[in-house]
DNA sequence: CATATTCAATTGTCAGACAAACAGTCAATA
DNA sequence: TATTGACTGTTTGTCTGACAATTGAATATG
């Protein structure tokens, strides 16, 4: 039989709100910082009891495109890359992404967050660099700062760089690697001074405009952290979720989701 | 003074409820694959009333980590690559990301595509690049098919990597780089031969297992598409929601929403 | 003018109701 | 026997109405 069937879609009525609701603010007509209407407003706008309207505005809530401000008012906003984050997060535990996977894209992010933070970058983020650095060396004989240290140093880099699809595309994964990479983490000590001599290097490169040695540097310091793991017995070709534990995410997931800035 | 001040957060009973479905899903307590409780029993189990338990699953609905099979009931599901590229694109869209932005980060995402594909890609998967090639010939002078088959030979690409992370994380920015050349569409004629030339090239190189070969036509590949782009009068530093029209990025996102597999 | 008080508006939650869609069973029919 | 159609209990989507807790603004007070 050559029939070809389109599954059939009902929209529910609060997805039509939402939809409605998202389509205004992406064309701007609900402007980023300003309240949404009500929910009275709404029932009269879309013609629907408030109960509906409510569940509408919950897909709204989860997308990112309204948060809580001060008061109890939902106020249209900017999706942040946290909340981006927390997608891909979700999505790459339950589709078993591998550590692999992650260090792969991660290397080639780094390496052009990089050379465009070599242009870019600006006096006040060299010296937050220079002090991650010297923190750093404060703290060698503590692997869990160290560790926390190592994934600001590469979001420092990569907000350097000003590309802001480019945080949106890394954060997720520094977070990921990161956790995944959290129980190795007592054993990666004997690493650090070889950690230390590579930022130091890459952080030499970026002042000094030299796009090629700070990518150099950086692959290395990406290829070291690989071996490290492997060598503390991390299996890369596991898939992510076997091995963080759910309270590191969960702890991960809260920390990006809030908390929720009062604006005052 | 030096209190330091965690802004207080109050979460609504809704939110909890979302919580801790998330975290049963994240933890494989709700399978993948079966239907969650019904709303009943979730009144049940929570002691809340139905209105708040629907509340708290709407914002399971939108992360995706359910979606409706069949019948009524929802399902218990990883989210997809698509759900997390929505995310992406609203992010980008109100965070005023730059086609610059995107292409530099997409640029290098192709080239990491391209050198994986060639250890990985199958034999019917580089069939389907192949009659993605002659597809192409065939409407040469049809711009808006050639830019969708242009967009499906990357998918295609990246897809035979076969890095997961890496379709997250490409996903969204081929989306938005098509949605965002849409209006230059017409002005890309003349460059058709020149595109169809490059990609004859990479699939060359990758079935011939020449990542070298493969990355260096791909980067010409993309950079002849920034400067086919700037000729025909695309601004790459202005913000991507500037020139995006509404309309296209509606059906971008909805294409990606829909339809709800029926899985018989 | 600054501060305290009041008050109406708004949200979060409850309680209960009903129609439509659905899954399953079983009888009637060809 | 295999298909169709009718019946039944379940579950969801939406409505109705209500109330306490917060909140923002207006008001009164010093």
């Amino acid at each position: 039989m050559a029939l070809k069937a389109e599954p059939i879609v009902v929209n529910t009525s609060y997805q039509a709100v939402f939809l409605q609701l998202e389509a205004a603010i992406l064309r701007g007509e609900l402007a980023i910082g300003e309240a949404i209407p009500t929910e009275a407003n709404l029932c009269d706008l879309f013609h629907v009891k408030r109960t509906t309207i409510r569940e509408g505005i919950r897909l709204l809530e989860q997308s990112g495109l309204v948060t809580r401000g001060s008061g109890r008012r939902l106020i249209v906003s900017a999706p942040d890359a946290g909340r981006s984050s927390e997608n891909f997060i979700r999505s790459a535990t339950l589709n078993r992404v591998t550590l692999q996977d992650l260090w792969q894209v991660e290397r080639e992010l780094e390496a052009l967050a990089c050379r465009l933070a070599c242009a870019t970058i600006s006096q006040p983020q060299l010296e937050q660099l220079a002090e991650n650095i010297s923190k750093m060396e404060l703290h060698k004989q503590e692997p869990k700062v160290i560790i926390r240290l190592d994934m600001e140093f590469h979001r420092l880099i990569t907000e350097a760089a000003g590309n802001r699809a480019l945080t949106l595309a890394r954060d997720p994964l520094g977070i990921l690697l990161y956790a995944s990479t959290d129980f190795v983490v007592t054993r990666l000590e004997q690493s650090t001074e070889r950690m230390l001599a590579a930022h130091q290097q890459v952080y030499e490169a970026i002042s000094a405009n030299d796009p090629e040695g700070a990518v150099i540097w950086m692959t290395k310091h990406m290829d070291d952290f690989k071996r490290g793991c492997i060598m503390a017995g991390a299996n890369f070709d596991e898939p992510i979720a076997d091995f963080v534990d759910h309270d590191t995410l969960a702890k991960l997931l809260l920390q990006n989701r809030g908390p929720h800035d009062a604006t005052p």
